[in-house]
DNA sequence: TATATCGATATACTTTTGTATAGTGACAAC
DNA sequence: GTTGTCACTATACAAAAGTATATCGATATA
């Protein structure tokens, strides 16, 4: 018994491929997820200082985002012990690889702008 | 005076990177957009047809989500007059180099998922 | 004593997204 | 003339996602 699907398999089985993407397209859906992770990408960041660099969202959602990409996977947070307080967010390992994904949207999204202006 | 940005100024810029990403997260959200690009990935399909391969969809939002896809230039809408009438769909030559993404996504959503139950 | 910082949480609300169910018009077959 | 196919549309509703605004507790500073 197999815990664990090839890339090769998932791309047989449509069904396993569109499943396996959907799981990525989940980790990086809803509106904040992106300048949160943006934001993560280059340096470790604390709480308000990402929400200066993201300046409409608020910590509401700020909170509930960075919980969500920490229970994927995607975030780690530390807790220093300080006055004032200091929590610390940061990409995980797989959170760095994601701007590998980013990359190829980047590419694809360019181009297909290019592509739709050309057509008008 | 320039209309388009280059991946490496996208790059450069998060502000940029973050909207030029976000612009291919648009066009591949929501819940049925997947399974309807996989539907089309190999073949052309027509209303019908896409509408058994997806069970669980609505003709609504197939309707809905096939227009948004055509707005968007991922999908060539065709009708043959005949009779029946008959509706042909299919990604258009943007929406087919879409597949390149999507494989990187699935080889990130493979990988992360091996990383994360690794540490469990 | 009053005000500010940090990292949030609480409550109420609006907007967006998706579902359920029924029905349309043109035709064709039985 | 009833039933079926095709490609949808209409209406009403439910659920999910996001917003607005106020507040918390600990501590420091003026």
């Amino acid at each position: 018994m197999k815990s664990t699907i090839s890339f090769k398999e998932a791309k047989a089985c449509p069904i396993q491929f569109v499943l396996a993407v959907n799981d990525t397209l989940n980790v990086i859906s809803g509106k904040w997820k992106l300048p949160i992770i943006g934001s993560l990408l280059f340096e470790k960041r604390r709480f308000t200082d990402i929400q200066r660099n993201i300046p409409k969202i608020t910590p509401r959602m700020l909170s509930k985002e960075l919980k969500d990409l920490e229970i994927n996977g995607m975030v780690k947070r530390t807790v220093y012990d300080t006055t004032p307080i200091m929590v610390e967010y940061e990409l995980t390992e797989s959170g760095k690889l994601l701007s590998d994904v980013l990359d190829k949207m980047l590419e694809w999204g360019l181009q297909h702008r290019e592509a739709t202006i050309a057509k008008n």
